[in-house]
DNA sequence: ATATGTGCAAATTCTTTGCATTAGA
DNA sequence: TCTAATGCAAAGAATTTGCACATAT
């Protein structure tokens, strides 16, 4: 089957996304839960629908959102919380704080790291390849500090919320 | 009244903080005074206590942390969260989220920008005076967004708190 | 005089904890 | 089999809201 056979029949049957962002998330997906096996943390099937949420936003994700975009049933909001944090802990996915104190996650592999531009006013986001995270850090480690982290967030009005009051 | 005669009176009624410390927060509460003022923000006591704590306060503080430096009865929790929003809204207080989303609060005028190195375990913050807050909103701007701000905060344990569990 | 600020109480939002049950390795 | 993960319910922390009263301009 040649690719293009491949495009024509998917925009029949309305894929929702492109091809290439579909194997992408797959491999985002694949390359998580091997993570989770060598860090010891079991693979369930709750576990494995949040790992897709998540390789398929564009946007971090705070729990709440991650869990509303679940199938309905899925699993528990606390599931979510717990499991946020255990990946955070073993690094499969980035913790990041909105300006209100929420806290995101977004998948760490296959973007490398970043942060977000986020619109106050509808949430939408923009990805920023910037960091001095590692500057940041080596100050960090220059004052003795270890388990070094780091949150960096830019915050504005998007083009389409301007001219709201 | 010679320099070192203020000095060693200062020292014999225990006076709590360095002259230079002394006049330096009273310098910055005046101009935040003048320029709540000018923001059409009333001044009142509590405000004012506020400012007293924010500008002796080496760190960025919470709303939590800013009322129980404050003598006691000076003002209720809600008004300290209330008027720190404000503060921030008119640009006379930075604002800053810790790793948990706690919101923290720092005095802009005098200290310039600036971020902080937090010790997750005790709280101890060192100052960072790195930023590429320009770089990140100038990315903002060339997105079209507006009203932008950032958030960098960088966490890590102490050498105090290391070794403990 | 009058809009702004304050205090108190109660509501909300986000997140964590306890404990019995379920299910991966 | 045996420990980690889940669901449900409930607690907890941080923050916000409503409303009557007080006060700065």
């Amino acid at each position: 089957m040649a690719n293009d056979e491949v495009y024509s029949c998917l925009q029949e049957m309305n894929f929702p996304m492109s091809i290439e962002g579909f194997i992408m998330a797959n491999s985002l997906v694949d390359q998580s839960l091997n993570n989770l096996q060598k860090s010891g943390l079991r693979l369930t099937k709750q576990r494995k629908a949040m790992l897709e949420v998540l390789a398929k936003a564009e946007n971090p994700l705070s729990a709440e959102e991650t869990h509303s975009k679940l199938e309905s049933a899925t699993c528990d909001l606390v599931t979510v919380y717990r499991s946020l944090e255990q990946f955070e802990r073993i690094g499969v996915v980035q913790l990041g704080v909105r300006e209100n104190g929420t806290k995101v996650y977004c998948l760490s592999h296959g973007h490398g790291h970043h942060h977000h531009l986020t619109c106050r006013a509808c949430g939408r986001t923009e990805r920023v390849d910037l960091c001095i995270g590692e500057e940041l850090e080596d100050v960090g480690r220059s004052y003795g500090f270890t388990d070094l982290s780091h949150v960096m967030e830019v915050f504005g009005t998007c083009p389409e919320c301007q001219g709201g009051s």
